[in-house]
RNA sequence: GGGCGCAUAGCUCAGUCGGUUCAGAGCAUCUGCCUUACAAGCAGAGGGUCGGCGGUUCGAAUCCGUCUGCGCCCACCA
């Protein structure tokens, strides 16, 4: 079968995928090999395939297929995460695009929409990594929010609540005003803001709620919570205030009365060292409010808007309500002056919407003694990071954990396992049945109906944690007495997981905990960090920048291997990603450059009786050799997590050394056949080295690999054998690179003099120079003899290592142009001697110095010495 | 504000224990080639005071101090 001029990826990867799944190429099962294991990092149900997915599995995959072709049994299990707040943002917003409104929606009807959402919508994503190449056993795609990985979800709730790590309580927490839900402290983000410190008086009180004409200056950024004081703080050294103790004070506009108090918290030198105490809407204010037993008064609802207890402003959005008050300030002659300040706000992650601090009641997870347990873990070594510099970054969050926010005041995700007795008791079960029953035991007299759920459901994460576990054995998480089944047996704990640095407390940190607690073995080993992929002006790819490709369109037009191999020719582990196209420029490149040497070798035409040239002889020695050394190195770098160094290593070797060398030493005159034993050896290099890229590049290595000879039905390169390095002669090796030295040499003076390539030239070598490389010498610089000794009359000459070689060239010399050039390096040589002597003649380098390294110095002198008389004997001939 | 990290060629990055001709790679650039696998290519070439300063050492891109410029993590002085 004919090659096509040029490849074509399109035609070939859908070709392959779909002859991949039909073998199941990707399924795994257990058996009696070594396993090895991956689990996606669950993409958003709902999410779309971005350049960072492209990274993260790209890498995923490259290192599946390494150990598949190791001959592992490598398993790599795809899902989705149910992302509740995503989800149902997404969800929401496209009910009010419909005109619905969510709170107009019952709880069942709101979920048969998002299901409906999700069934239409969801597992794009994984659609999309199959044009990646993603050799995922799509058999085991999971969900988070599946039946089985929801049932898991609940029995660990009331797992770690029976094990009193689960309470209630009343905490103050991030609310999302847009979410309309609290989120984690971690998923917000703080901000450095412009905005206003606003100078207020407070009048001092006469004792029967009337102002004197004494009054305090606070500075406040959020005037609006005035009419929620509780108290005037200030610190009990301040001296300038030591007047205002006992005394209280009003509330501009609305005239409460509030005690002024003393708390160290208040910092003297910072605002006019007065603080006003608002508990329910400041978290530190709230904390000082519980020392001081202050009264909370809430004066901002779910909306971020003001409520009746404002008294004033009712209903307004507390940032129009800001300006609003400001102005009554000034008219009231409350306002002293107002400053310009910047100071950090807190963003929802997911809404960008300015965080309110706000008191309610949520359920927590103890986090202290899983979180020491965590850090050993990684401090121990069981787990790797790599690099390794994210540890500090773990240990510091380990070491400064906080009981974990769990609950969310969202519909979408795993509802909360407590009901609710009238009586305000509370207990916590795996179903409503169970709940009944207990609650039964509680008080006879409750029915079903008098029970009620929680509304909450649980944090997504809190499903993510158990991923590692559940997606192999759902029944295993809170259930420590259900044993593991076959998958989770043989499949846990799994290998590598890649994932990035921004998810390391969320998802990696917690999975290790899940990990302990319900296996008691960590849920990997290496834990691989990727960067953030940024366009080639650093700036973080985003819709609104519009600066990011789809990849699916970049597959279409260059390929889903170069798309990979671009992807991976800029990503060493932890750095963030400069992507620009030309990487899958040179990604689609290479694929040509691949594509086109096997049109050259399978074009050839064999004679079995021919007999091998001398020059293809030392060709095929070498290159055997060059293998075994660089897929010594690749396995070097695969065993540290290099991958873009394996990459460039084995491209390297693809392009220059097989492509560039290799087969224009062995490559027959036009119109001639090649040797049988020059072919076979051919052919053997092309498979290896196809091989050794598959995992990056597997389409177009199928193709080529199907392509070589007739294979049998369902065989792939899937399942072929890693080569493997063999021994290699080191200086042999170095012969070869003298050689290659010289030749560049010859073409160098070719190029220079202007003389064609076809003109064939004579050579002279004064000194040794190996016989069997003679040859290639001769192929590869188009010389026709090698002579030893030195040219007669005038000639160019140069070095190599200590070797000095010359080209008689006659008219083509100037000899003035020669003489100089010679005496520069020879000028040059000199300096690097008397520098090497330099050294020699210091008595403390030869007294302290490793031996070998004086030695090394000596055989510096040495050579010098020898390039030095070759040059001046160079200028002798030259006259 | 605290902690961690980075700074090497035009760009992106390697550089292991301080010592081997150590100053490297890929891309980009320049010059010459439509040579019968490939112009998405071939052959050749140029390009860096290793961020600045100081120190340790026989010897520093590498270790220490300091300054400058970036990046990340943490942190609500209202």
């Amino acid at each position: 079968m004919e090659l096509s001029a040029k490849y074509n990826p399109s035609e070939v990867e859908d070709k392959w995928y779909a002859y991949w799944l039909k073998n199941k190429c990707f399924h795994s099962e257990p058996d009696n090999r070594e396993p090895y294991t991956i689990v996606i990092p669950p993409p958003n149900v709902t999410g779309i395939l971005h350049m960072g997915h492209v990274l993260n599995n790209t890498l995923n995959d490259v290192l599946v297929r390494k150990a598949r072709m190791d001959g592992k049994n490598a398993c790599w299990v795809p899902g989705t995460d149910h992302a509740s707040i995503a989800t149902e943002s997404k969800v929401v917003a496209k009910l009010k695009a419909q005109g619905i409104s969510k709170e107009d929606l019952t709880r069942e009807e709101f979920l048969k929409y998002a299901w409906e959402w999700k069934e239409e919508h969801g597992g794009i994503i994984l659609q999309q990594l199959r044009k990646l190449g993603a050799s995922c056993d799509w058999d085991r795609t999971k969900f988070t929010m599946e039946p089985a990985l929801s049932d898991a979800v609940i029995a660990t709730f009331v797992h770690f609540y029976r094990k009193g790590m689960i309470y209630r309580g009343v905490r103050m927490v991030n609310w999302d005003p847009v979410a309309l839900t609290a989120i984690s402290d971690d998923e917000v983000i703080h901000k450095d803001t412009q905005s206003h410190f606003y100078h207020l008086r407070y009048f001092i009180s006469d004792g029967a709620g009337n102002p004197t004409d004494k009054y305090l200056v606070i500075a406040t950024t959020r005037p609006e919570t005035i009419m929620a004081d509780a108290a005037i703080c200030v610190n009990p050294a301040d001296e300038r205030y030591h007047w205002l103790r006992g005394k209280k004070v009003l509330i501009p506009l609305i005239n409460r009365e509030i005690p002024v108090i003393e708390d160290d918290y208040v910092e003297m030198d910072f605002g006019t060292g007065c603080l006003k105490v608002t508990p329910a809407h400041d978290a530190h204010d709230y904390e000082i409010g519980l020392r001081h037993h202050l009264p909370v008064m809430d004066i901002i609802d779910d909306h971020g808007c003001l409520n009746e207890q404002a008294q004033i402003l009712v209903g307004e959005d507390r940032f129009v309500a800001r300006k609003k008050i400001v102005t009554m300030l000034e008219e009231a002659g409350n306002l002293e002056k107002v400053e310009a300040y910047t100071s950090p706000v807190g963003y929802s992650e997911r809404t960008d919407a300015v965080i309110e601090p706000k008191l309610s009641s949520q359920w927590f997870l103890k986090m202290e003694e899983m979180a020491k347990e965590a850090l050993d873990c990684v401090e121990s070594g069981r787990i790797k990071f790599i690099p390794d510099k994210y540890r500090n970054i773990y240990r510091y969050w380990m070491e400064n954990v906080r009981d974990w926010c769990i609950s969310r005041q969202l519909w979408w995700g795993q509802r909360i396992p407590a009901w609710y007795l009238p009586d305000g008791r509370v207990v916590v079960e795996e179903t409503a049945e169970k709940a009944l029953e207990a609650a039964q035991r509680l008080d006879p007299s409750v029915m079903a109906a008098d029970l009620h759920q929680d509304e909450d459901v649980l944090d997504t994460w809190f499903s993510s944690w158990l991923w590692p576990i559940s997606v192999f054995d759902a029944q295993r998480p809170g259930h420590p007495e259900h044993k593991p089944n076959r998958d989770l047996s043989y499949y846990y704990p799994t290998n590598d997981l890649v994932t990035g640095p921004d998810i390391i407390f969320f998802w990696v940190a917690r999975m290790i905990m899940a990990g302990g607690e319900f296996m008691g073995d960590v849920p990997f080993r290496n834990v691989y960090f990727t960067g953030i992929v940024r366009d080639k002006l650093g700036r973080k790819m985003s819709k609104t920048l519009g600066n990011s490709p789809d990849p699916l369109d970049l597959i279409a037009k260059y390929g889903a291997d170069a798309v990979r191999l671009g992807m991976l020719l800029c990503s060493s582990a932890g750095n963030d990603i400069l992507y620009d196209e030309s990487q899958v420029e040179q990604g689609r490149n290479f694929c040509g450059k691949i594509w086109n040497s096997w049109r050259l070798i399978s074009g050839w035409n064999v004679d079995k009786d021919a007999q091998q040239p001398l020059v293809a002889l030392t060709a095929v020695k070498w290159f055997d050799n060059l293998l075994s050394r660089t897929i010594e190195t690749v396995e070097d770098c695969y065993a540290k997590f290099r991958i873009n160094d394996a990459l460039m290593t084995i491209y390297k070797l693809f392009w220059d050394d097989f492509c560039s060398w290799y087969l224009e030493l062995v490559k027959p005159a036009y119109g001639q056949a090649i040797d049988a034993v020059t072919y076979e050896a051919t052919t053997l290099f092309f498979e290896k080295l196809i091989k050794l890229i598959h995992p990056v590049m597997p389409f177009i290595t199928e193709e080529l690999w199907q392509h070589m000879e007739e294979r049998k039905p369902g065989e792939t390169i899937m399942f072929e054998r890693t080569p493997v390095a063999g021994p290699y002669d080191a200086a042999f090796l170095a012969d070869f690179e003298r050689t290659r030295e010289a030749i560049i040499n010859v073409r160098g003076i070719r190029a220079q003099k202007q003389i064609a390539p076809k003109e064939a030239l004579e050579l002279y070598v004064d000194g040794d120079f190996p016989a069997e490389l003679r040859p290639v010498l001769c192929k590869a610089a188009n010389v026709s003899a090698v002579h030893d000794g030195e040219a007669d009359g005038t000639a160019v000459s140069f070095i190599v290592g200590t070797l000095r070689m010359s080209i008689p060239l006659g008219g083509f010399v100037n000899a003035d142009e020669e003489r100089a050039k010679l005496q520069a390096d020879l000028a040059y040589q000199q300096k690097f001697l008397a520098g090497v002597r330099a050294k020699l003649g210091n008595a403390n380098f030869v007294a302290h110095a490793p031996e070998a390294v004086v030695a090394g110095e000596r055989k510096k002198e040495a050579d010098a010495l020898s390039r030095i008389a070759a040059l001046e004997e160079s200028l002798k001939s030259l006259g």
